[in-house]
DNA sequence: GCATAATATTACATTTTTGTAATGTTATGC
DNA sequence: GCATAACATTACAAAAATGTAATATTATGC
């Protein structure tokens, strides 16, 4: 988790930058906005990201302009994103030396494999299966551990199993009966307090060794994480 | 995993299909192989599939003829597959009711993050986080467990974290070493006999329930599923 | 086909993980 | 603010997982 890949986003539109770069760390990537749509050329040469996530609605200049002004500079591999869902701007996009296309809104999982896909010709880049939590801390599925600033936090299978459920609905709330069913099949009775004191101890391991408490009650509802 | 999506694949590189074939069905997808390139409508029909993905180019008539035809009785997702790698190509798709594209040789993950979204939103469909080894037998990342036949074998943790590793090198040998690594922190001494005994735990699980033996030895270089 | 290094098996002591009972503590509606 | 159900903590016994030693079995080069 060392040598993060670096992602440039290029979006006027804030909010959804501040989205996509949410994911983006999320996932593993060192991700920063582009400030100057006057001159993202200073951008690009101050930040050196591997990849590129472009707009074309930009004010200014649009992304056709950008991309080619990088290209003067860079082979690095540029990922259009649009809104205006027009066939003529996908093609101009595909002609005009980008390396893909997705639309917006788009579906984060393609966002993702895309950018994999081209990371991993570009750079050689082995994607890993890993979720972030914030800055310090992540899971590995492979492992079924926490990292918290990159050294590892062993966690029980039914602790790893609750973490990954949680983190899987993304923030939402799962309830207490979810995360019973799935950590033990239906037919064994197994008491309600089991969940109970397997949150808790999980609680306590993060707190001791990641210094941060991510597991939230929302009391008669369930728990989720953030 | 019971209900499992059906993707029918009209290509005629039987070679090719196959491969697709193989990697839809480790993906957890059910899938079979048009046979009839001058009547698709015949095998879509019988086949009924969530999701087809169609070759460009084919005997009798081409990709975008089937597509229309297609069309005219469903609203079945399509995504364009082509070798020719051509803009013509890619604009066409994109403007003949296809619903993606993707370029031969085509990243794998690329396509499986593309069929996800595709059925994710054409049909709520749930994607699950598993990985296939054979008709009977997938790895659940979540769980940590394997499943035959729909029901769960409990892995240790050092039991899952080996599968996983196997499995993620697709069938490629691991060394022993590199599962080692993986499985111990370098600093912690640990007997390699350790991997030895996990290992051969592992098999007589595998064995007892689920009657197979998907780990084989390559003496003096690793292990591998398959 | 034999020697031998690599891998397998078995059994066992140690450490971890587990589920629950008993007991505390909180949030929420009234 | 009080009652109460929902959740938390602690401690402990039972069960499971782990690592290793001793021993057995294989594949491979010669």
């Amino acid at each position: 988790m060392m040598n993060a890949m670096h992602i440039m986003i290029v979006e006027d539109d804030e909010t959804l930058a501040r989205e996509i770069k949410d994911f983006l760390m999320r996932w593993g990537y060192h991700a920063v906005i582009a400030t100057h749509f006057d001159n993202i050329i200073e951008d690009f040469l101050n930040y050196k990201p591997h990849l590129v996530l472009m707009d074309i609605n930009l004010p200014y200049y649009d992304g056709f302009y950008w991309c080619t002004q990088i290209r003067n500079l860079s082979q690095v591999p540029i990922i259009y994103i649009s809104s205006r869902n027009d066939d003529h701007d996908k093609i101009r996009a595909m002609v005009q030396g980008g390396d893909d296309y997705v639309d917006k809104p788009f579906h984060l999982e393609l966002l993702k494999a895309k950018i994999e896909a081209i990371l991993r010709r570009t750079y050689h880049y082995k994607v890993k299966d890993q979720m972030r939590i914030n800055q310090d801390i992540y899971y590995d599925k492979v492992k079924g551990s926490l990292y918290y600033q990159d050294h590892e936090i062993h966690l029980t299978k039914s602790e790893s199993q609750i973490i990954c459920l949680l983190l899987e609905s993304q923030g939402e709330i799962v309830s207490r009966q979810a995360l019973m069913e799935a950590l033990w099949n239906t037919d064994e009775f197994i008491s309600d307090n089991s969940l109970t004191v397997l949150i808790s101890r999980l609680r306590m391991k993060l707190k001791e060794e990641c210094h941060s408490e991510i597991i939230e009650t929302k009391k008669g509802q369930g728990y989720y994480i953030l």
